[in-house]
DNA sequence: TTTTAATACTAAATCGGTTAACTGTAAATA
DNA sequence: TATTTACAGTTAACCGATTTAGTATTAAAA
C-alpha cells in the first residue's frame, strides 16, 4: 500500500519549491515567469509518478469543491432518472461532480439536504425544489450560491429555471381529447401547488370550460407507497362511472391509474380515453399504445447545466435570472379513438 | 452574506481552545476529562449559532469523508435507479452521501471515474463492475479500500459480493416455458463475459438440453442508442420464424424486444411466449402482462449497504470476504399460455 | 554609477479542523 | 516532606494544497 504522494514529495525529489510545483500545475508558470525548462522537468516528473493533487486540501484552501448538488423528486422515477443521467453526463465533461439526492417532496428532509451539501461544499444546485423551501433557496442565493431550479418554480424566489409549458400541454391534450368527441374528461394529479402542477389544471380546466364540458378534477396525495396511490384511485372510478377519458398528470400517476383500470377490467382507450403527463416505455409499449405529453428530456437536461456552467463560470454576473420554457410533444398514439 | 464561523470563532468567543472545542464536539470530552459545566456552555452557544465543523477540513485532517461511491451500469435504467434509491436513503440514515455515476459498461471510463472517486477520498465502493476492472479493483483493496460488488462479481478478485441466483433464475423460468409445451426456445441478451450473463446463458442451456430442445442463443452488443439494439432483433425475428418463446436477458433488452415485436405485429404471448429478467411496470402493465424474473430489489440494496457499513466500521477486520447470493422470484403472469 | 525593472523563484501564512504531547494546580500517597 | 496521580484544560504540529508577499540575481535605464 504505497502511501499517495503529495505536492511536498515532488518539491523535494526535484529541489523545488512546493510553490513553484503549484503554479507549474494550476498552469501559472507564464504569468509567474517559471521557466520552460522547469515547467517541462515538474511535468514530466508528475506524469511519470501519476501525481494527482488532493482535491480536499485544494477545495479547502479554495472554496470550491467542483461538486454539483442535484435533487430531484425521486431518482428511481423514469422523468428524473433520464434527466438525472444527462446531468451527470455533462457535468462530469466539464469535470464537476455530482451529489444527488431524492427529496419526496418533503420540505424538512429537503432543508436538511440542503444543509448537507452546504457543508460539503457544493458549487452549485440543480433542484426540482418541494413546497415551503422558498426561504431556504432565498439563503442560499443570498450566500451567493448557484442555484438553477427545473421542472417547476418558486414564484417569489428570484432564480433561474427551466420548465416546460405545463398549461399549453393540458390545454392542448385536453382539446385533442375534446376533438376526438369524449364529453366526460377528468384529469387526475397530485395534490400539490406546486408552479408545474397548478398549470398543468389550468390548462386542463381552460380547455373544458372553453367547450363548456364539466371539469373533474382528481387529487390525490403524493405517497411513496403504490398501493396508498392505487386506493383513492379505485374510489374514483366507483364513483365517477360516466367518465369517457383521463388526462392523469405525471408518468407515475399515469401508471397506477392503468395499473387500476387493469384491475376492473377497464381498457383503454376502448372504455375509457387516456393521456398521461410524461412519456415512456409503459406507455407505448401499452397494447394499444397511451398517447403521452412527452417533456424534452435533453433538453431540459442541456439548458439547466448550460445556465448553472454559466452561473458557476461567471460568479459574480449579476444579470438577471433566466426563465427558459420548453415546449413539450404531444404523442397521439391512438388516431382512431372515438370519433 | 454572514461568512460562516470556524471553530476558532467559537473558541474565541468563548475564551477557550479550539482544541477543546473540537474534543466536546467529537464526544471525547469525557475522556479528556473536561468538565460539565464547560461541555454545558459549548454545546449550548454551538447550537445558538448554528455552528457546523467544515467537513472538507475534517476530512482532509481524518481522511474520511464519509462518502461513498456508487457506480451502476446506467443510472437510468429501472434496475439500477430502484437499487441506487434505496442505497441512498440507507446510506443517509447512516451519516453517508452518494457519489453516483454511471459507467456504461465502459472499462476505461470506470477507471476515469474510479480515479475521481479515490481523489476525492470516498470512504468505500459499492459498484456493478465492468469487464476488465479486475485490476483496478484489486489496487483499491490492496490500498485498504472497501468494495463491495453487487449484480455481479469478478472471479477472480477476493471482495465481498451480493447477487441473486442467475443459473437456477434462467433455468427455472425455461422450464417454465418448457412445462407450458414450447419446443422452440430462444435466450436473447446482451454480449458479455460477466459472471451474471454467463450464468444466464447457462442456466437457460441447462434447461433446453435437459429436455433434448435446440439451444437458440441471440448476443447483442450493448449500446446506449435503443435504436441500435433493435436492429439486430429485426433481423433475429426474420431469422428464426419458428421460435415460438422467448427469454430476454435483462429488462432493457427485453423491452427492446417487445418493442420490436409490436413493429412487427407479433404477439406476447399468443405469436411467442416472452419471458423477461427484470420485473417492472412495463411488464406488469403490458396486456397481456408479461413473465418477469424480479430480483429482490430491496434485499440487494439492504444487503450491499449492511455488508459495506460493516467494512466501513471494522476496516481492519480481515474476515474473509462474503458473498450472498440471493433468490429471484418468477412472476408468472399467463399462467394460460399454450397447453 | 545608482536606480529601476525584469527574471525566476521561495518562505510563510492560510483554509478549518484533529490530535499527540504538554502544563499547572491541587489532592493523595509514600 | 517529596513524589504521584488526577484534573482541566492548552500548545503546537499536522493534513495538502493555494496564495501573498518577498528575495536574490542580472539586465536595462537614468
Amino acid at each position: 500500500m504505497k502511501k499517495k504522494l503529495s505536492i511536498v514529495d515532488i518539491a523535494n525529489e526535484l529541489n523545488v519549491s512546493k510553490t513553484t510545483i503549484s503554479f507549474i500545475l494550476n498552469g501559472r508558470a507564464q504569468e509567474k515567469r517559471i521557466s520552460n525548462e522547469l515547467v517541462e522537468r515538474v511535468m514530466k516528473y508528475v506524469a511519470e509518478v501519476g501525481y494527482k493533487p488532493n482535491s480536499l486540501a485544494k477545495s479547502l484552501r479554495t472554496g470550491k469543491s467542483n461538486t454539483i448538488g442535484l435533487m430531484v423528486e425521486d431518482i428511481s422515477n423514469p422523468f428524473f432518472a433520464s434527466i438525472a443521467r444527462l446531468i451527470e453526463d455533462r457535468a462530469y465533461k466539464n469535470g464537476y461532480k455530482i451529489i444527488y439526492c431524492s427529496t419526496d417532496n418533503d420540505t424538512s428532509k429537503t432543508q436538511d439536504l440542503i444543509g448537507m451539501f452546504r457543508d460539503r461544499h457544493v458549487d452549485g444546485y440543480i433542484m426540482a425544489p418541494p413546497e415551503g423551501i422558498e426561504e431556504d433557496i432565498e439563503s442560499l442565493i443570498k450566500d451567493g450560491m448557484p442555484v438553477v431550479l427545473f421542472d417547476r418554480h418558486l414564484p417569489g424566489v428570484k432564480t433561474d429555471f427551466i420548465e416546460i409549458d405545463n398549461l399549453f400541454s393540458t390545454y392542448n391534450a385536453t382539446k385533442h381529447l375534446i376533438e376526438q368527441g369524449f364529453k366526460n374528461i377528468a384529469f387526475v394529479t397530485f395534490a400539490s401547488h406546486q408552479t408545474q402542477m397548478v398549470d398543468r389544471v389550468k390548462g386542463y380546466e381552460d380547455a373544458v370550460k372553453s367547450d363548456g364540458l364539466k371539469s373533474t378534477v382528481k387529487e390525490i396525495v403524493f405517497n411513496q407507497d403504490e398501493e396508498q396511490i392505487m386506493v383513492p384511485l379505485r374510489d374514483f372510478f366507483k364513483e365517477n362511472p360516466n367518465i369517457d377519458a383521463i388526462l392523469f398528470g405525471t408518468n407515475h400517476i399515469g401508471t397506477c391509474g392503468l395499473k387500476v383500470m387493469n384491475e376492473l377490467g377497464k381498457k383503454a382507450p376502448t372504455d375509457i380515453a387516456v393521456i398521461s403527463f410524461d412519456d415512456y416505455d409503459v406507455f407505448k409499449l401499452h397494447s394499444p399504445p397511451v398517447t403521452a405529453i412527452a417533456q424534452p428530456v435533453e433538453a431540459i437536461a442541456d439548458n439547466v447545466i448550460t445556465v448553472l456552467l454559466e452561473k458557476l463560470n461567471d460568479r459574480s454576473s449579476s444579470a438577471k435570472p433566466q426563465s427558459i420554457v420548453l415546449k413539450t410533444d404531444l404523442r397521439i398514439r391512438n388516431s382512431s379513438l372515438k370519433k
